[in-house]
This record gives C-alpha cells, structure tokens and sequence, in this order.
DNA sequence: CATATTTTGTTTGTGTACAAATAGACTGTG
DNA sequence: CACAGTCTATTTGTACACAAACAAAATATG
C-alpha cells in the first residue's frame, strides 16, 4: 500500500465523528446528570407535540423500535411520561408527557441549548453554522 | 419562553451528529459486513502499531477500559488478534494481530477508506475538507 | 526499605443501537 | 367478505459506551 492511500484511522470522519460525540455527551452529562441525551431528546420532543404514538416519536428523534422502547420504558419508569393504547387503532401506543415530565423539561431546556453551545464553544460564530450545515448535508 | 431561544432538537450539534453517526455507521455495515467499525478500528491500528497493550490501544482508539477489553475478546474469539501478559510487566496484556488478523486488515482498507468517502459523498472536496478541520477542532 | 500512589486490567450494571423474528391490528384489493 | 400486505409494538441477541468498584502489579516518595 502507497503512503499516500494508507488507511489513517485518525483521518477517517466516522472515528472523528465518534470523538466528537463522546465529547459532546461527556459534557451533556456534566451538565445534566439526570438523565441522558437521548431520554432528553425523545422528552423534549414529546413536550413540543404534545403526544405521539411511541413509533412517531422513535422516527421523530431517529431511533428505531426497540430503542425508543428502551427509552420509552425508562422515562415511563420516572413518570416523566405516560402510555396507553388508542382506542381508534390498538397497536398504537400513545404516549404524553406528565407534568412532572413537562417540568423536567422546562427545566433542562435552557441547560440542554447551554450543552450545545460549549460543544461548539471552540468555533466562532461562523464556523459553528458552517458546521452544522455540513453535518446536516451528511445525514 | 421566548420563540428564539426555544430548543429545537433538529438544530441541536448533539442530535445531527448522532444522525450523521447512525448514517456512517449504516453505510459501513453495508460495505464490510463482517466487522463493526470499531473492531476495525481496533485492529486498523494494531495493524498499524505492530504490537500494544490492551490500554494503549484503548487510549488510541478512544475506547475506554470496559469497551476495549469488549472489543479485544471479540477480535481474539475470531482469532484476529493475539494476546498474552508481557513477561517485564505482568499487568500489561501485550496484543498483536494474527496473519489472519493482518490479511482481514489488508483485506477491507480501501474499503473503510471507501466508507469514508461515501460518508462525505454529499460534500464537494473542499466542504469535506472543512468538515474534517471543524470537527477536530470540537474533539 | 516501606508504603502511598498510579497503572493496568476485570467485573458489574445501566443505557443506547440495530437486526431479526414474532404477534396483533389495520388497510387495500380482488 | 377474505386475505395479502402493511404497520405497530415486543422480544431476543449482539455490540458499543461509560461509571464505579475491585485486585494485582509497578512506581514514587519519604
């Protein structure tokens, strides 16, 4: 193999990506050690709808079934959220924030956008947009 | 609270880079079916080491301890890599990859590099480029 | 030299993340 | 209406990821 196509694990953007991850979730859980970015991110969508049926709100936040299940269960355990089955079509289960879940929200929300901008904190304004556009095109 | 300083989840550094993650990751398994990016990860730079200890190569790889003796079990199990105590230092578990485990390795590098490439397919060179800079200076 | 500290590795427990198989409920089409 | 296909949720199994607690070995320091 030539120097110039060595495989530099360094240099590859999934490894840098997962770096970048750990950092941020590092930094999330300092500043929000009750719960985990993603029981966050499945509660503050559910507070912004409203209610959703578990398998709306699993696509909403990116996770498949058996993940937003394990989420789901987590946060129902906390009564942050409740579930039930709907009556006009019983496979699906909808599930709503309690008041308790819609408190931790208000909560955490200011300290959540605060999570985000120590992440971005070693960009300037600019790049920090730039970035996020570009991670947005890779999706 | 106020429209502008409401928290959106789709705009949030966090939750973009788990998406572009989860679409990395799908675009890996899909090319080398037979190793996660992480064990080639592990082995890329076992490769690339000749031989290290099961911490270095944690701290290498960005695995921490639980993780990495995880993923050098599995490795071993498949017979990728060896292991054994290192005589002037019986704490340290000196690994290298087998023949077997640097033929795997030559096996799928253009390949992984490939991984990449798709990964930033959307991205014009200098986009990618950009991309690459921004997110290792958020590590 | 003796012991406090650090380093390395293991174990346990919790929490994503995804594939694949299953079951029950709905919808569409013949 | 029947039934094939789709949708929703659950279950199981595998694989990261990290915290915390532990043990053994090495090192540092007095």
């Amino acid at each position: 193999m030539d120097k110039n196509d060595a495989y530099i694990l360094e240099r590859q953007v999934g490894f840098v990506m997962r770096r970048a991850v750990q950092r941020h979730i590092a930094i999330f859980s300092a500043m929000i050690p009750e719960m985990t970015p993603t029981q966050f991110a499945a509660l503050a969508k559910l507070c912004e709808l409203g209610q959703a049926s578990q398998n709306e709100l699993g696509r909403l936040t990116s996770m498949d079934v058996a993940t937003i299940k394990g989420v789901v269960d987590r946060l129902r355990a906390r009564e942050l959220i409740t579930s039930a089955p709907l009556e006009s079509d019983k496979r699906r289960l909808m599930l709503a924030p309690t008041r308790k879940g819609r408190a931790m929200y208000r909560k955490y929300a200011a300290q959540a956008a605060e999570v985000s901008r120590q992440t971005l904190a070693p960009l300037d304004e600019g790049e920090q947009r730039q970035l996020m556009q570009l991670l947005e095109r890779i999706i």
